[in-house]
DNA sequence: CAGAATCCCATTGGATACTG
DNA sequence: CAGTATCCAATGGGATTCTG
C-alpha cells in the first residue's frame, strides 16, 4: 500500500551503508525510541508525554519531538487556545517503526538475564582473581 | 532449549524498563550494532574489523569490542604468538540479536527515502517561507 | 501549557604516541 | 599486531529562567 520507493538498487553499497545508519542514529539515542513507543497508538499532549516517561526533561523532549517530526515518524497537531494545547501523534511511517522496535525489545526483556550475568562475571574477573 | 532465565514476572514495569533500556543502550551506541553486523557470521581479527570498518578509530573498536564482551555479546580468543592474534567471534546470544537488528537495518533501508524526503520538507519550511 | 534561551558539567570520541 | 594512555574538541543533556 505504501509506495516506499523500494531499496533503491541504483545506490552503492557504502552510500546505503551510511544512510541505513543515519536512520538508525535516531533510533540510537537515548530518547526517540522511548518517544515513539509511549506515543503507541494515540495521540498525547506534551506534558501527558512528560509525565508518563518522567526521566526525560522538558529540553530533551522538545528535541527528541523535533527531531522525530522532522524524520516524519511524529505529526504535531496545534489547538491554538489559551493555555496553548499540542498534541503529538505517530504518522504511519512512525507506527510502522514500531514492529522493529519492539522485537528489539523483546530481545532485551528475553536476554536481559543473561546479559547481566555475563556483565557480572566479567566485572569480577577483571577485578579480582584475573590475575593479581 | 536456552535456560535464559523467562521474562520474570516477579520485577516491577519500572524496574523491567529500565533494565531494558540499559541493554538498548548498548544497541544504540554508534558502533555496536557496525560491529555485530560485520562480525556477522564468522570470526574476526581485530585489524580486519578495523578496516571493513574503515570509519571507526582503533580506540572506539577497543571500546566496543570490550562492551559487547562484558555483555556476553562477542568472544575475545587470543592466540599468543608474535605478532599476537586475537579473533573475535559473536557468541549464540550474540548471534541471537542479528535477527532483531537486522529487521531493523530493513526498515531503514526501506524508508529512508521517506525520512530523507521529509527531513527535507521540514528544513525547507523552517527556513523560508515559514513565517519570514 | 508549551517552549525557547542560557549556563554549565559530564560523557563521547578522535588523534596521537607509546608498549608488549 | 593489538592494544593502553593521554590530551583535547565536540556533543549531550540537566537545571533554571523567561515568554506567548
Amino acid at each position: 500500500m505504501i509506495p516506499a520507493r523500494s531499496p533503491d538498487p541504483g545506490l552503492d553499497a557504502p552510500e546505503r551503508c551510511r544512510l541505513v545508519s543515519e536512520v538508525l542514529s535516531r533510533v540510537g539515542d537515548k530518547w526517540s525510541v522511548l518517544v515513539v513507543m509511549t506515543l503507541g497508538d494515540r495521540p498525547r499532549r506534551f506534558s501527558e508525554l512528560k509525565r508518563a516517561i518522567g526521566s526525560i526533561s522538558q529540553r530533551m523532549l522538545t528535541l527528541t519531538l523535533r527531531g522525530l517530526e522532522r524524520d516524519g515518524l511524529v505529526a504535531r497537531v496545534v489547538t491554538p487556545s489559551i493555555p496553548p494545547r499540542v498534541d503529538y501523534e505517530l504518522t504511519p511511517l512512525g507506527k510502522s517503526l514500531r514492529g522493529p522496535v519492539e522485537a528489539l525489545g523483546r530481545w532485551a526483556m528475553a536476554h536481559q538475564g543473561e546479559v547481566q550475568a555475563s556483565r557480572a562475571a566479567f566485572d569480577a574477573s577483571s577485578g579480582t582473581g584475573g590475575l593479581a
